[in-house]
DNA sequence: CCCTGGTTGTGATATATTTCACAGCGTGAA
DNA sequence: TTCACGCTGTGAAATATATCACAACCAGGG
């Protein structure tokens, strides 16, 4: 029903206002929504009407009961858990950012195959060998995986991990992952995005 | 003229492409691409129209041939000099990644704000002083840069970047940055990526 | 009071992207 | 030979996404 495009932006779109709460800022207007969040005014108002929290012609809105809005839409009643495969920079990058930011999406679990890693607690998370994974996925009924492993392996952990009956994949492996239908992957293809600005970056060469 | 989603998927069907060589696999046909790229085979033949290499129905596409017009596509004629600010574990993975895999595409130096990092070389990568980056940019010739840093400085480095003289810049702050025409942007938020997927993931609860 | 100016919410429109569907072709079997 | 098959390349249609444009609203200034 909402599109996926539109849930990304009202994610950027909540840490904007947390930004904007933090500097005490009380009002916001859709333009400068627009203006920090990379779009357009009017995109801006529609997306929102997704959330159906409603503005006003003269204040704009309410950037307290926006937020709350937008969190209540975008946010799960209750916490999310989500876990890591792969602690190497880039698990270690994304552990640091969701670190005690977002209560109610935690990665409650880190799954490794380098055995001198496993034990250990990185960035607030626990390290386990990746052997452990179905099982641990079941009993921590953990619904979302990240994957930030080699593209040779990364098929086969998605395949384990549909299996132990996770919901949602985001993949960092520069291979896409398939899964059937039910499961939202979501590919993020780091390399591609690099070369997709090289090339246009020699647009007026 | 091509559009931007077709140029990353021309991406993926390269390195498809280089895997399946390095397999000794000929011949492929479009299903088969589309398959392992995660795409249909109507769009892989649709994206292949861009780059003007003619298949053939009884053997699909010669694996040797696709890829040397692929790449003769998406890579500059020159090697295209890149840069990376910030060094950190997001930094470092990307680093990683693109050692010696890209001829055409080299990260040729790495700038970063920590002093004790400055003069080591880290994955092959000069790391310089945050500093003197728009000299170097400029004497150097770099064409591209991929920001990761913290979303407070991102901005900021942007616009000196811009100043420089780049041409293109990777965002992976959750933050988009603003630049001016010209200027090739792309925004990569992971943020929003995984928050998108957890909210998919909990369709079926 | 009556304008003017600036903003919201949204129907209508435009653009971008994907998918459908089929003509054309060469191969292999009958 | 003649047919059926399976694939390519691409016009046409469908879908997804973004933008335009305007009625409705209200505050502030004549």
């Amino acid at each position: 029903m909402t599109s996926p495009t539109t849930i990304g932006r009202l994610s950027l779109y909540r840490r904007i206002l947390q930004w904007l709460a933090e500097e005490g800022v009380k009002n916001v207007f859709s333009h400068e929504l627009a203006s920090r969040g990379g779009a357009t005014a009017a995109q801006v108002r529609r997306d929102l009407m997704a959330v159906g929290y409603e503005g006003n012609p003269q204040r704009g809105y309410s950037v307290s009961g926006l937020l709350a809005a937008v969190e209540t839409f975008l946010d799960p009643p209750d916490p999310l858990r989500m876990a890591i495969v792969g602690v190497g920079n880039l698990g270690r990058a994304i552990l640091a950012f969701f670190r005690d930011r977002r209560p109610k999406l935690r990665i409650v679990a880190a799954f490794e195959r380098d055995p001198s890693l496993c034990g250990q607690v990185v960035r607030g998370c626990p390290v386990h060998a990746i052997d452990r994974m179905e099982t641990i996925v079941r009993e921590q009924d953990i619904r979302v995986a990240i994957l930030a492993v080699p593209a040779a392996e990364v098929q086969q952990v998605a395949d384990t991990l549909v299996h132990a009956g996770i919901h949602g994949l985001v993949n960092f492996a520069p291979t896409p992952i398939r899964a059937p239908k039910g499961i939202a992957v979501e590919d993020m293809d780091i390399t591609a995005t690099i070369e997709k600005v090289a090339y246009m970056a020699r647009g007026g060469v």
